[in-house]
DNA sequence: TTGAGGTATTCCGATATGGGCATATGATGG
DNA sequence: CCATCATATGCCCATATCGGAATACCTCAA
């Protein structure tokens, strides 16, 4: 079996960093494909390919409007990533302990050496 | 070129539904590969190629403890796709908003037919 | 040392990726 | 209808993926 698509899941959509700079350019509000790609640095098919997963996953929008399409964002699909992280917040901060601790394991070990 | 490698960052680890699932796992405390992989349904090995991605993006620690190896949650890493979602919440609602908008311009449009 | 439990690695196959390029499709204005 | 701009698709490549199976590795105990 091969990678999840990235089509299956906002998790895998967002994995890509090009689409993460799509979306962030998408929160100034909508756009026709051509001014992502150029504003990004990418070709025109490269950018379409990466709308057309994030519409998959619902993360964007596509709205005719003359010759071209625009692109909104959809925000809500990140919604299922920031549950899943809340479920994490409360250990950021205990872990940063933990690994003081860690480390501190190590140097006694070196030590003993 | 193929997909960014799993192990290039917290982004891409969390990609996968089952190392999502370890790392959840890892909240009650750490546990050894075998007990991980039981509990999941993956078989050692499967687990344990997991783990090495989590560990690689440092998501994950690792601790000797006689024969077996003690994996540990280290949520830090997860603050960069926290951070980064944080650019978005304001927007939820909003494409609330805009969609309801949208669903009904394509009504408007469906009865102009 | 040898054996055994626990874990990591390697090799394999099937599959999906992202990018470049060419080209098909769409919509608009003459 | 045609030419044109805007976008989407198709195809190909090199590469990375995940999973399974076999096996190498490591640590401890006897």
């Amino acid at each position: 079996m091969a990678r999840a698509a990235t089509t299956s899941d906002a998790f895998n959509a967002i994995a890509e960093p090009q689409r993460r700079d799509i979306l962030a350019l998408l929160r100034a509000g909508e756009r026709p494909v051509t001014d992502l790609a150029r504003e990004l640095g990418m070709s025109q098919p490269g950018a379409s390919k990466h709308l057309r997963v994030l519409r998959e996953v619902g993360l964007v929008r596509v709205r005719g409007a003359g010759k071209q399409r625009l692109y909104g964002l959809d925000a809500r699909g990140l919604r299922p990533v920031h549950e899943w992280l809340g479920g994490f917040e409360r250990f950021w901060n205990e872990s940063f302990d933990r690994l003081d601790t860690y480390v501190q394991d190590l140097k006694q070990a070196r030590q003993e050496d």
